[in-house]
DNA sequence: TAGGTAACGCACTAGTTAGTTACTTACAAT
DNA sequence: ATTGTAAGTAACTAACTAGTGCGTTACCTA
């Protein structure tokens, strides 16, 4: 594929772009509520081959969840959190993960998606086992980090304060809607995201402060 | 309507299999994903009754979703919290929701699509509105009894540490399909369900503990 | 430049789906 | 007993939906 060769055929172009539609359209009605024509139509695509490249929608449906998984991921791996202090690592994650919620709400779409579905689109992706695995060990990394210079307290469960961590962020974001109906509050003014990420911030240093 | 009468025809027994059979389904697959003749079926009541009775599918979808919510609002407010020392009353209410959510799993699913659907069937809802100032109310008065007594800090936000309280539990709830694959745990055993609540009732105590 | 292959498109099918029409039947009040 | 009304039913429709059969066209390689 030579930059310079314009082609009217690119099966790569052609399957990013009914990656960037699938997920968009997952994202914004879920996997039932998505049409496989819609999908096609925003890929600038016939709908020939979503089943061509992709074998069907439930399929398209695990690579566009997978992918997402991936990369917030390797997002996480790229922080080079084992450089900072125990402490500063710890938040920077948390702000982090609350910042890719943000910036990226098609993931958390996604996921709730995926899990209506029982996790079913997810069960043979081995390459997200060990990603996760990699993942929770950094986090184990940063509490073992902590407790050893005695800023945190020890036995902390890794994963336990990873889905603390995702769960204040997420559940804050996805049941905005619901949210702001009972509590009569605007839930994404800037002020009142930026209370949040403070309280979040907070809950987690509590937790793990000796 | 007399106990003793036999009746073949009954609306309001009609209705609430309807109901009944709306939440499940509704629950099972989301908004989207429910079928109108399946919750017929299973309500045993013909299709044209759910027209009749509730306007059609998305106005079904409302008043099972406003039924989910003020359940689940009435039973917090008969835990009686104010009868309890604030930390037993926060406590109480961070076991209670947990158990709610374990007892009810059919409550995060109806609340997940309702987001989803961005709050959309929730709005006019003037009932639930009511029902949930009175919920932050609760929360506030522990919190401020709490802190009058010298046990909490003060300058919590109720509303945040509600969401807090929901998050924890909620998460771990609805994403432990995904969650069974990445961290390969099984979510759902008797130890595991245990060591969550310890965890989380610890993360609300420290908290708000002075 | 010939020919194979992969990319692509059209138009269809077989099955669903929300919602409706037009009807029958039970029951309670008179 | 009569009758008005609400409860209930079956059979439809119009639109939609995932998936496919089959043919065409661009591009690469020998």
């Amino acid at each position: 594929m030579k930059a310079t060769t314009r082609k009217i055929r690119d099966a790569d172009a052609t399957k990013a772009r009914i990656l960037a539609a699938a997920k968009s359209e997952f994202a914004r009605v879920g996997l039932g509520g998505a049409r496989v024509d819609e999908i096609a139509e925003r890929a600038q695509a016939n709908k020939r081959m979503i089943y061509h490249y992709f074998g069907g929608k439930e399929d398209l449906f695990k690579v566009v969840l997978e992918e997402a998984y991936l990369d917030i991921r390797n997002a996480e791996q790229a922080l080079a959190l084992d450089h900072l202090s125990p402490r500063e690592a710890l938040e920077t994650l948390v702000r982090f993960t609350w910042q890719y919620y943000l910036d990226n709400p098609e993931f958390i779409t996604l996921v709730n998606s995926a899990n209506l579905h029982r996790g079913r689109h997810l069960e043979g992706s081995e390459r997200l086992r060990v990603a996760s695995r990699r993942f929770v060990e950094m986090v184990r990394d940063i509490l073992e980090r902590g407790a050893g210079e005695g800023t945190f307290r020890t036995g902390v469960d890794p994963v336990q304060l990873n889905i603390t961590i995702a769960a204040i962020g997420y559940y804050y974001l996805t049941n905005r809607f619901t949210g702001a109906v009972m509590f009569e509050r605007d839930y994404m003014s800037e002020d009142a995201l930026e209370q949040r990420l403070t309280f979040n911030i907070d809950t987690v240093m509590r937790l793990v402060l000796a």
